[in-house]
This record gives C-alpha cells, sequence and structure tokens, in this order.
DNA sequence: CGTCCACGTCTAC
DNA sequence: TAGACCTGGACGG
C-alpha cells in the first residue's frame, strides 16, 4: 500500500473511524511479529493519527470513563499516560477496523474497543516489512514531508544540493527519504515522466534546473503564479502529485490496480503502463519511464514483465497468432531487444540443489502461539546469485530475458 | 508444481 | 552495494 498518499490516507481512515471510538485494554501483538511489544494498558483510551512522508503516527490519548467529549479528546501532547507509535508500513501495511470476529489476517498489532459491538483497529501487514517504534518520534533521518512540509522540503533539498547523495541518478535519489520522504517507486515514475526528466540523468543537474526557476524579480506576482501552475518544477510535483493521489479520493496503490478501472490505475501515466519502458536501477528497483534513460543507466540491465505487461502480451500473442504485423493492437508493447552485454559467466560451481523441506508445519502464521524458528522457509524464495548460473551458450535473446537482479553483482 | 514480481527499508560484508 | 526480510498473486511448464 504504502508511499507518501497511502500513509496520509492511513492516518486519515484512523482518525475518521476511531473518532467516538472508546479503547480499552492492552494492546495485542501477533506472535509472529519481531516488532516490539507495545507496553500501553488502560481502561478508556482514544486513538488518533498524523502523517509525515512514509510515516504514521498513531497516539493513545487516556480519557475519562465517564467523559467522551470531544473537549476530553482534544488531547494536547504530553497528556498523562499518552503514548506514540510511529509506523513504517515496509511494502504491504495498512490499518483496518474490524469486528472482533473477523480479525483480518496478518492484523500484527490490535487496538480493542471498550463497548460493544467490540471493533479492532488492526496494524496489517502480510510481508511485515513493517515496523512501528514506541515512544519514539518521526525517524530522525527522514527529511520533511513532501505532501505537508513543502517548503521545508524544498529548502531542504534546494541547501543541501552539494550533498553527494545528489550526484547519483535523479530516479534513485527520488527515494532518498533523507530528502524525498514521501516519494516511492510509483510516484519517482509519475514525477519524471510528467516533466520527461531522463530518470539516470545526474541529480544535481536536473535540481539546478529546478532552482534556476525559483521567482525573479523581473516577473510581476500574478505571473509567476501563473508559471508555478502552469510549470510545476521538479520539486512542486514532488508535492503536486502525491496530492493529486490523495484526492482521488480511493486508496492509492491499494485499491485493485489491475483491474485498470480504479481512479489510480487511471491516474498513472507512467508506472506499470503499457508501452512504458522499464530498467533497474543500481538498488535493484524497477524504474518505469519513457525516451531514453539519460547519461548515468546502468548498462546491460533490464526488467522483465509486470503483471499489466504480461497480461497485455499475452492478449496480442493470441491476436497475432498467425504470426504476422497486425496492426491491431493499440497499445503495443515496445519490444525493445535491448541488446544485452552477453552474459560473461566464469562457469563456477553448480550450486542450485538447496531444496531446504520447506517445513512442513506453515499453518501456525497468526495463531498465538510461539511461532518462532519458522525461517526455513523463506530458503526456498531466496534470490541465487545466479550469475555462475547462466550457461555461456545462451542465446542474447535467452539470456537477456533472465532475471538481472543478480546482475547488478556482476562487475559490469 | 516452480519462478518472478511487488508500494521499502535495514545491516552486514 | 548485496542480500535479508516476508507473503501472495500471476504465469509458465
Amino acid at each position: 500500500m504504502p508511499e507518501g498518499p497511502e500513509l496520509h490516507m492511513a492516518s486519515r481512515f484512523v482518525n475518521r473511524v476511531c473518532c467516538g471510538l472508546v479503547f480499552s485494554g492492552s494492546v495485542e501483538k501477533s506472535a509472529v511479529s519481531k516488532n516490539t511489544e507495545v507496553p500501553f494498558q488502560c481502561e478508556a483510551y482514544i486513538i488518533s493519527a498524523q502523517s509525515r512522508g512514509k510515516e504514521v503516527k498513531l497516539t493513545l490519548t487516556p480519557v475519562k470513563v465517564e467523559d467522551v467529549s470531544p473537549s476530553a479528546t482534544d488531547g494536547k501532547a504530553g497528556s498523562p499516560g499518552q503514548m506514540d507509535i510511529i509506523f513504517r508500513f515496509g511494502m504491504s501495511g495498512s490499518f483496518e477496523l474490524a469486528a472482533v470476529e473477523e480479525i483480518p489476517k496478518h492484523a500484527h498489532l490490535r487496538f480493542l474497543t471498550r463497548r460493544c459491538p467490540r471493533q479492532v483497529l488492526c496494524f496489517v501487514d502480510p510481508r511485515r516489512f513493517g515496523s512501528w517504534a514506541v515512544n519514539g518520534s518521526w525517524q530522525p533521518a527522514r527529511g520533511p514531508c513532501v505532501m505537508l512540509e513543502y517548503e521545508m522540503f524544498r529548502q531542504n533539498v534546494l541547501t543541501h544540493l552539494s550533498d553527494n547523495a545528489f550526484n547519483k541518478p535523479i530516479c534513485e535519489v527520488l527515494l532518498n527519504q533523507k530528502y524525498f520522504n514521501g516519494i516511492g517507486n510509483y510516484l519517482r515514475a509519475e514525477i519524471l515522466h510528467r516533466l520527461k526528466v531522463p530518470p539516470f540523468e545526474r541529480a544535481r543537474t536536473v535540481l539546478e534546473a529546478s532552482l534556476h526557476k525559483e521567482p525573479t524579480d523581473e516577473l510581476t506576482l500574478s505571473k509567476k503564479v501563473k508559471m508555478k501552475l502552469e510549470n510545476p518544477d521538479i520539486l512542486e510535483l514532488c508535492h503536486l502529485l502525491p496530492m493529486e493521489v490523495i484526492n482521488l479520493g480511493g486508496k492509492g496503490y491499494i485499491s485493485d490496480r489491475t483491474d485498470g478501472s480504479s481512479a489510480f490505475a487511471a491516474w498513472l501515466r507512467c508506472y506499470d503502463v503499457s508501452g512504458m519502458q522499464t530498467l533497474r536501477d543500481a538498488n535493484g528497483r524497477t524504474i518505469w519511464f519513457q525516451g531514453i534513460p539519460g547519461p548515468m543507466a546502468p548498462k546491460g540491465s533490464r526488467t522483465p514483465k509486470s503483471k499489466s505487461q504480461k497480461k497485455t502480451k499475452l492478449e496480442e500473442d493470441e491476436k497475432h497468432s498467425v504470426a504476422n504485423e497486425g496492426h491491431t493492437a493499440k497499445k503495443r508493447k515496445r519490444k525493445v531487444e535491448q541488446q544485452r552485454s552477453p552474459a560473461v559467466p566464469e562457469d563456477g560451481p553448480q550450486r542450485n540443489g538447496q531444496n531446504t523441506k520447506a517445513a512442513a508445519g506453515e499453518q501456525e502464521a497468526e495463531k498465538p502461539e510461539e511461532a518462532q524458528g519458522t525461517r526455513r522457509r523463506s530458503e526456498r524464495n531466496r534470490r541465487k546469485p545466479a550469475a555462475e548460473l547462466l550457461p555461456m551458450s545462451e542465446t542474447p535473446a535467452e539470456s537477456g530475458r533472465r532475471k538481472t537482479r543478480a546482475m547488478k553483482s556482476r562487475k559490469k
């Protein structure tokens, strides 16, 4: 679910559904979660939320049992017994409100209401990359929120342009949360696409162009405003695009993007859009773009197809079963067979094997059992270093379709 | 069945 | 700068 917009919408969701709810008791953590217990216990408390970039803060505020009026729930910071919990969502975190009888799978932290019908606010996170910290504050290494602290965000970038961080390609820097707190993989693609900025152009180069657009005195105020509205620079887009997603009113990425009918899917112009190109950046993340990749593009890196791409390709294959160059398909995929440099494998030891018995007992999942000690399972999915697994005799086309995640490990 | 892919950090060489 | 950390959906054989 989670880039800045989804985190922000999650905080609004919590404030909306918890308005008027009184919670009680202790906070339950699933047995499987490796995150810390939340040592909070209270007869009656309320929950409110705030977001900043890719974090959400829940505030638990004790209230008098007999007084649940809004005035009592206005909880200033520092109310006695108050607790803040900072959440990061990883790849799959979200908040849900459910009836106690219907607690969703993967609900790793649970807040129970005091009165019937008993309900539960759940932090749900299937992949468990998410985390929370008790009585912490916003992660200090993260910069200002691109959505809610725009001016600070902008200044933070512009005053640190000499930082070595900006030597990297712009598409990678946009994921640096020290400067772009809230931007994630789909937002970086959309931002760069709107400006037609090559993703692997050096970040400082791109941003200095932005700096030059700072208001100049020759223009009247209204003209400056007009220009800004019509030609937002990259830092403005880092604010405006997340705001657009928020204003779609859906749940952002979470809503079923693949069915193409959601407002969010329609909003995307580049990310996961048929016809766009993809590459892996230096961190192995897929960057979606159109046009030239830019001077700092990694050599010989390519991404396999996304779900939607595969789907499209399948449809086309059916249409073109006669093997001609039909022109019916509107959404023709670019079938760049980006000539890759041939895999240069030292044929090392064949280490494939490696099938550890994936433990049978797997069901334990979210039961409050001990549940630890099932880490054997993950070995099945582990990415192989793979470079040495490439047969040298492979055709370029075939090797081109191979997983390239490991390729970055190949010293070019 | 197996492989690949996904909205993100983290930390260990 | 590689993995590690996870589950689950879509595909391919």
